[in-house]
DNA sequence: CCTATCTATACGGTTTACCGTAAAAGCAAA
DNA sequence: TTTGCTTTTACGGTAAACCGTATAGATAGG
């Protein structure tokens, strides 16, 4: 099997304009691009409609907003999205993250057919992984090719990703537990969130809580 | 006057070919390409003494990490160490990171010459950019062309930059009252550096230290 | 020289973070 | 059901952050 018609969905023009080079220069050239995540969309669902669908969608996951106010901001939306809707449409994910749990949800979850990051060899990777999931199979890059595999035990998890993200937002740890408590999620104490930042913080090998957000966001984690 | 030689210095392979496409359509061909700060610096060093040297070098700022330890992890490191050696070296950064304090200090304290997010436009103001930095003029994006003007400046002193620093890499206000003392900097005591950073977080309408520190970086300001 | 003003510092009280310990609840295998 | 393990929760003490107030020093204008 091969991908026929395919939609590139990446907001940076000259990475739209590579990944076309390295589906050409694998044969493929019926060829979409959008810029927005809406617009692709909009794009799969008519040509769902025109009869002529594409097999293939290669989307970045984080775009920049502008004065367009979007209904899907992010990729993970549209991936959503378009799993609910189209289950069949086989989706790469391209993009700069390398968590091995973003990775991971999106591969189990969200039935994504390969995940390859953008780096320093992006392009060969992205070539091969046409493919691997041609064939019906998954690819990662090798630089999370570990995210399938079973537990690599020190791991952060949503809740981990949620707790710091609603410190660098300023709720104390009280108002954190407070707001968890009310949206009836599960470890809600202020002791569970205690100890949670107690695991994280000698993870990241961080001082205070300051220190654990700081280190968290030049990671990218939040 | 025209830009001869042109180092373009970015990780991802895709982006470093889409600025040489771009360099070329603009009738430059003398190009090189690096994906390592530490190489693109080596790169310079020895066409410099090869008599042969770049006019231009464009660079991204941030760059993944991978095998190899490098000495130059950044593109703002590089940008530091070929400003002080090579004054004379035009630089333009090509980077998806849109904060004007970023772009400000990088025009105004490193001397670089142009400034282009990655974005829906990239390639184009790219290209626009090689004409206005090789007639002498600054470019910026025009997501960034406020940084220059004035009045969106807060006052913020190096102290104040300094003291979150210091917060961000996870020292207690205690700490750091200690650490200024030692360096015999002036305002030191732990009283002084409470009301600084209470200013700052009203100045940043921030709730508590973490905030303040978050809210910073998410503004490039450290 | 005196005074108004601004900055640095000192201090005490309250809140929040930090850290250890321990009980309670959930869960899976025997 | 019992047992053992893990997770969640509770509590108490210490350290740090937070906040108001007050004194000391430095500076500029009269």
């Amino acid at each position: 099997m091969k991908f026929n018609r395919v939609l590139i969905n990446d907001d940076h023009d000259a990475i739209g304009e590579s990944v076309a080079q390295v589906l050409m220069s694998n044969g493929i050239t019926n060829i979409e691009k959008t810029q927005y995540c809406d617009e692709a969309y909009l794009k799969i669902k008519k040509a769902e409609l025109d009869q002529d669908p594409f097999d293939l969608l290669i989307t970045d996951l984080s775009f920049k907003s502008d004065y367009r106010n979007d209904n899907l901001s992010s990729g993970e939306e549209l991936i959503t999205k378009l799993t609910q809707d189209y289950p069949d449409l086989a989706i790469i994910v391209y993009s700069m993250k390398d968590q091995l749990q973003k990775v991971r949800f999106l591969i189990k979850n969200r039935g994504v057919n390969g995940y390859v990051c953008k780096d320093r060899k992006g392009s060969k990777e992205l070539g091969e992984s046409l493919n691997v999931v041609a064939s019906g199979k998954a690819y990662l890059s090798p630089q999370v090719c570990k995210a399938l595999q079973p537990k690599s035990n020190m791991e952060i998890d949503d809740f981990d990703i949620r707790l710091i993200n609603l410190l660098s937002k300023g709720m104390s740890q009280e108002e954190i537990s407070e707001d968890l408590k009310s949206k009836n999620l599960k470890p809600s104490s202020l002791s569970s969130i205690e100890k949670r930042l107690n695991r994280l913080k000698i993870q990241f090998k961080a001082n205070n809580t300051t220190h654990l957000v700081s280190i968290t966001k030049d990671l990218g984690l939040i």
